[in-house]
DNA sequence: TGCTTATATCACCGCACAGTGACACTGAGT
DNA sequence: ACTCAGTGTCACTGTGCGGTGATATAAGCA
């Protein structure tokens, strides 16, 4: 068995990803880390100092959401506002789909505050809004509302249909349904576009 | 001292409503009921069965929005069918604005499976489409998908206002947000609906 | 080799939890 | 007055938790 303390904290990492992906968030705790990571519990308090300590370093290093930010490159690509906006939006939406471990997160965040929700919450924003910003569009308000509306409502559709509880029966991960639902936003954002550019504007 | 079951048994699920509300789902159980309602805790297995029994009787006797059913009472009345989505949709956010019970209920019910949240969210779904089934309105695919995003939207947004954690710092709490939302909600939705009457659906 | 330090293990504490069995009280019918 | 079912109280078990001190073991260095 060899002596790294590098290694012994990778395991204890790992090991709180298998958890909370496996078991839930509710599940984590000092003594089912170490068990998972079959490592002493005193370890984790030695090198994290605390659990609070773990979740922050897991939230430093892990990838919390991963695919997440591959599926943002591009994103902006000879494309109009419209479709920017539900492209990020259905983007955010595969990326979560594909990751139990950010779902898992979501709902912790939405639970209690801890380190890691507290970040995670705040990293998921950041890489929407710089996918934006990098190619210098600052939306307006409406704009802006209209979109974190269709992601909220994507994430929560998304959430809803973890525990085979879908909501009115919109399971997002059916392939059809899924499209459906994406062709919805889509259409969505250039009507609400073409509507604001007409001057249609609701007052 | 009174020695009246069906007063006890009040007692015990008023304590399991005020603990949700003030601790949150992960503060419930045996003891902590028993400690709220001042009452032993063997009294909470001998008329409900165990903790879920109570928890299905807490559905059952509770309204667990309440507020809902009255503000979608009169939805319908004189307006577009555009009108009536953003109607239930913005009605909906408002009472569980206003029910930390119902709030708390629904993250609970993204987290674990459990009688209540069961039967939660199943009333609320029912309750929405009742109020267009009464009216022999029967949305189509495209529209129902579009207002229940919305509905997923606003209810996430809401839930993640709770712990000073707003999405993208649009709090719906603040009355000034709560009215942008609500109007980019139903401009959208007369947007979608516009677009397509006028034949132009996105592919 | 022997020494030091980092690393890992073990045994333990106090606490809160879910759940149970035995007992005491109260009140209504006889 | 007596019985008895319903109601409430108490004490207890076993389990898992977070957290800590003492001790063993391996690795690096003189």
């Amino acid at each position: 068995m060899s002596r790294s303390s590098e290694q012994t904290k990778k395991k204890i990492l790992d090991a709180l990803e298998i958890l909370i992906t496996r078991e839930g968030f509710t599940g984590v705790g000092v003594n089912a880390v170490a068990r998972e990571a079959a490592v002493d519990k005193v370890l984790i308090y030695r090198y994290f100092g605390s659990m609070e300590g773990l979740l922050q370093s897991f939230a430093d290093e892990k990838d919390l959401c991963p695919g997440a930010a591959a599926l943002l490159e591009n994103i902006t690509d000879g494309a109009s506002l419209p479709e920017i906006a539900a492209r990020i939006v259905v983007s955010h939406g595969m990326a979560l789909q594909r990751s139990p471990l950010a779902q898992e997160l979501l709902c912790w965040e939405l639970t209690e505050q801890n380190p890691l929700s507290i970040l995670f919450g705040k990293e998921m924003e950041k890489r929407e809004l710089k996918a934006l910003a990098d190619k210098g569009i600052v939306p307006e308000e409406d704009v802006k509302i209209l979109t974190v509306i269709m992601l909220c409502g994507l994430q929560y559709l998304i959430l809803r249909g973890r525990n085979d509880n879908p909501m009115m029966n919109i399971d997002y991960s059916v392939a059809e349904t899924r499209d459906k639902v994406d062709k919805v936003i889509q259409s969505t954002m250039k009507a609400f576009f073409e509507a604001r550019e007409g001057g249609n504007n609701a007052s």
